[in-house]
RNA sequence: GCCUGGGUGGCGGAAUGGCAGACGCAACGGACUUAAAAUCCGUUGACCGCAAGGUCAUAUGGGUUCGACUCCCAUCCCAGGCACCA
């Protein structure tokens, strides 16, 4: 040992001491005490910065922890592997994804190595390897075999910029996710996942999910979208010159049907199914049809913005009102959606700010039917919509009542007569999973001219990607210009049949990884049911808040589809979640703060760093740069500070090493001591409970750093000479060991190094984890705060356990408190035992005032 | 508009009813050094005061309490989610 800190020695010696060791792997086959850790897997994009850092080294530190308290901890890692930026990359370069995205995962392992993060790699999965998607493409055919997989055509988002379909979570504010360009409406037949069967039980689970922040469950839950309400349908009124309607009623779904004896008209969506039908040869066909083909061509995300104004034309048709029987115009408008409800609304102007707004424009009639108890409303004077509850008026037989009790026997009415029910709609919609693109699992379905879909037979999987393809952005999956691929006899019937040519979401890759882990190897299952039963669900999960609703919710749609098909017994995959906030920082440019991107120009790489001050001086300051939920900003002086830190610690057990050898560990007698042993030795024991409690909490890892360096900074002002006594030695030396064990998870090399410089044999993570003594952390003097009127006046020393007269009195004796006290009268005292007085007083001119 | 969070020194942040600013960074002063780096010691919320000490201070304004960063009400601002979803 020197004196100097010789983290690049010493960091690469443990990394492949842990890896001989084998400290992290697992028997799956036993599960007593399972801890299964799991941090997000990452897509290969090219290196780690250290914003990612941050998830891994938090992943890491839990796993260090849970072990060194003796659970039997799984942290497996694997590539969220396929995906598009590797296309991307192959057609401008012409590099096969799989070289670039092989090539990157190799280089991110080297990294995570580098940072001392330990997995087992034994089980690491590779998602755009044969092995896995063989897997992924069997439960796909699962899905499709139970009808959740199925194709449809519809409206879907494209991105022209991807030149690929997107799933309606992975459309942000009308843009890709992934490359910001506008996303554009198209009409193209697409597979999708029935994750619709599944919103109520993903809404009514969301419950279960103790462990979940709840921020993370109110988007979900936002997402989902459930409303209640009713489905009511309204006759269409016959048209005058005798053809029949292929369809008689115009249904609608709405959450106020109390304020239906207000409706004044109807609107139906532009791309309405029937509506070419009912208008055809009528006076307003032609500006019916002008009006559907100018609303065609807006974006959707711009006819979707509020402030737009909203347009319509009148259809020259009428529907009936069923509960006033009275005819009302149907309309078809630009602010109706055809994707919700029935893509038809009864219009109730004077109680819908939207209806509102149509009806003056186009002056459609307004008519109330809810009154505010508080303020009666009057048409002449209103300026706005009533959209409150009130109670119903000019409602017929419903007339008179409060607008939730009105709601149900109004419901029940329509269900009686037949022409509406009770109802329930969500936001959320079916998954689009299907991909013009190559780089991701092909869907194992086969086209027969007379068998129709036909899945991929099992011992035909997996359908390997072709490698005669070429990479262009056409618009169309490359594999279909492979004539090897999409040539294939019917698996049924064996007639010439050709392949489905688009690939999955990558989403569907990762919804089911954590159950893979258990099984890396299996040639025969995608899923071990036992090795699953046994240790899902993953008891820690750890990553981006970015996916709170994409990779989370679809993992839980995948999770509750596998349960009810009987291939696991868990229904929801991850107990508890972990959100970390992004590392910024300040672009040189414009001085804003960003989340650390190429693009910006703000990456910080590790490797540079972990070269000039070692792994675990990052980690310390990944650490401690603040709470780990919320974002913040990477500052290079901040790692001056963690590398400073750990060189004093290194430096103190170097300066100190003969004393510490000649140390023995004493079973401290406390009566012995003097009291600045008694001092560090409560310090030390104060440090584990409270270090200990940060880690179990939310992972408060800032300030279970801070307690750290405070102790540390209490073993400096100790330092004893050789000339100190064998309790003095002990307890000095106990504290340093402590430093060492508590930094064991932070910066694990430091502290597996000097845990040997002190004698021990190698293997911190075969220690345990250090547990506070009650006895060391009791003290027999306190500090007690005294107050006067709830101010600070000073603080006195006093024995533990003291009554409140005694404190009292002792308080009053204290000359500075004595001084504001005796001025005027003590009216009462307040006394929280060992910890404060407060003497509450009034001068006797108040007193008397207040009497009076 | 609705739903979540949040607003504390020069900066990151601590404290969840009981000493506001732990810990770290930066800054300043000092020691060591030919010098620098490193290290060590000290100061550091604002204001008044020679000092003892005092006053003010946790977005703003009220309230509850012996006592409020912490609880309640209102307002402003910031971030995230949802949003023409009937």
């Amino acid at each position: 040992m020197n004196e100097k800190y010789p983290f690049d020695e010493i960091e690469p010696k443990w990394q492949a001491y842990w890896k001989d060791q084998g400290f992290f792997k697992v028997d799956t086959g036993c599960a007593d005490r399972k801890y299964y850790c799991l941090v997000m897997f990452p897509y290969p994009s090219a290196a780690l910065h250290v914003g990612h850092g941050r998830n891994y080294i938090l992943g890491d530190a839990v796993a260090r922890y849970k072990k060194m308290q003796g659970f039997n901890v799984l942290t497996p890692m694997g590539w969220d592997a396929f995906g598009l930026p590797a296309e991307n990359a192959a057609i401008k370069t012409g590099t096969h994804p799989r070289i670039t995205t092989l090539d990157n995962i190799a280089t991110m392992k080297r990294q995570l190595n580098s940072w001392g993060i330990c997995y087992d790699w034994d089980r690491e999965v590779t998602a755009c390897l044969p092995d896995y998607y063989r897997w992924t493409q069997w439960l796909f055919i699962q899905l499709f075999q139970r009808g959740l997989a199925y194709k449809a055509k519809a409206p879907v988002n494209w991105c022209p910029s991807c030149a690929a379909v997107l799933a309606n979570e992975q459309v942000i504010d009308g843009k890709c996710w992934r490359c910001e360009s506008e996303v554009r409406e198209k009409n193209l037949e697409q597979w999708f996942f029935k994750i619709t069967d599944y919103a109520q039980r993903l809404l009514d689970d969301l419950a279960k999910l103790q462990g979940w922040p709840d921020r993370v469950k109110t988007m979900q839950q936002n997402w989902i979208g459930r409303s209640e309400g009713a489905w009511v349908e309204f006759p269409l009124v016959p048209r005058g010159d005798g053809r029949v309607d292929p369809r008689a009623v115009v249904p609608c779904f709405t959450t106020r049907v109390d304020t239906i004896f207000g409706c004044t008209y109807m609107v139906v969506a532009p791309e309405y199914a029937g509506l070419a039908d009912m208008v055809k040869g009528l006076p307003e066909e032609s500006a019916v049809r002008a009006f559907v083909a100018e609303a065609g061509k807006v974006a959707s995300a711009d006819r979707a913005a509020e402030d737009r104004e909203k347009k319509g034309v009148f259809t020259g048709r009428y529907v009936i009102n069923p509960y006033t029987g009275g005819n009302i115009p149907l309309w078809v408008g630009d602010y109706v959606l055809m994707s919700y409800g029935a893509g038809a609304v009864m219009a109730v102007p004077a109680h819908d700010t939207r209806d509102w707004a149509f009806a003056k424009k186009y002056g459609l009639p307004v008519k109330l039917s809810i009154q505010n108890a508080e303020q009666l409303l009057k048409l002449e004077s209103m300026d706005n919509a009533f959209c409150d509850d009130g109670v119903t008026v000019d409602s017929g037989v419903f007339s008179g009542l409060p607008s939730a009790e009105a709601r149900s026997r109004m419901t029940a009415h329509a269900g009686e007569k037949r022409f509406g029910r009770a109802m329930v709609q969500y936001r959320l919609r079916d998954w689009l999973i299907s991909r013009q693109r190559y780089w991701g699992a092909p869907i194992p379905i086969i086209y027969c001219p007379d068998c129709g879909l036909v899945p991929v037979p099992e011992k035909d999987l997996p359908v390997l990607l072709p490698d005669d393809v070429e990479f262009r952005l056409t618009g169309e999956s490359p594999l279909a210009r492979s004539s090897d691929f999409m040539n294939v006899p019917c698996p049924k019937c064996g007639q010439p049949s050709r392949r489905e040519r688009d690939t999955m979401d990558t989403f569907v890759d990762s919804s089911w990884y954590f159950l893979r882990f258990l099984s890396p190897h299996d040639e025969r299952h995608a899923i071990d049911a036992d090795a699953c039963n046994r240790w899902m669900p993953v008891d820690q999960y750890i990553g981006g808040i970015e996916h709170a609703i994409l990779h989370l919710m679809y993992a839980r749609f995948f999770t509750k589809a596998l349960y009810d098909m009987g291939l696991i017994r868990i229904d929801e995959p991850f107990a508890k979640l972990f959100t970390q906030g992004m590392i910024c920082k300040r672009s040189e440019k414009d001085g804003q703060l960003y989340k650390m991107s190429k693009s910006k120009g703000n990456v910080v790489s590790p490797d540079d760093l972990i070269r000039d001050y070692g792994a675990d001086t990052v980690r310390l300051y990944t650490l401690f740069i603040g709470p780990p939920e919320k974002d913040a900003e990477w500052s290079d002086d901040g790692i001056e500070g963690a590398y400073r830190f750990l060189r004093r610690v290194w430096r103190r057990v170097y300066e100190q090493r003969e004393l510490l050898a000649a140390s023995r560990p004493l079973k401290p007698d406390q009566s012995a001591m003097q009291p600045v042993e008694r001092d560090l030795l409560r310090k030390t024991h104060e440090t584990i409970h409270r270090v200990t409690q940060d880690l179990e909490g939310d992972f408060h890892f800032n300030t279970a750093v801070a307690q750290i360096m405070e102790l540390m900074n209490a073993v400096d002002a100790f330092s004893p000479d050789g000339s100190a006594s064998d309790q003095r030695k002990a307890v000095f030396r106990h504290a340093i060991e402590t430093v060492v064990l508590l930094l064991a998870p932070f910066a694990p090399h430091l502290a597996e190094e000097l845990w040997v410089e002190l004698g021990h044999p190698a293997g911190l993570l075969r220690v345990a984890w250090p547990v506070a003594d009650p006895a060391a952390l009791a003290r027999d003097q306190v500090e007690i705060v005294i107050q006067v009127n709830g101010k600070l006046r000073g603080t006195i020393m006093l024995a533990v356990g003291l009554d409140k007269a005694t404190v009292e009195a002792a308080a009053l004796a204290h000359p500075p408190a004595a001084k504001w006290a005796s001025r005027e009268k003590l009216v009462k005292t307040i006394f929280v035992p060992n910890k404060l007085i407060n003497l509450v007083i009034r001068s006797q001119g108040l007193a008397s005032c207040s009497k009076a």
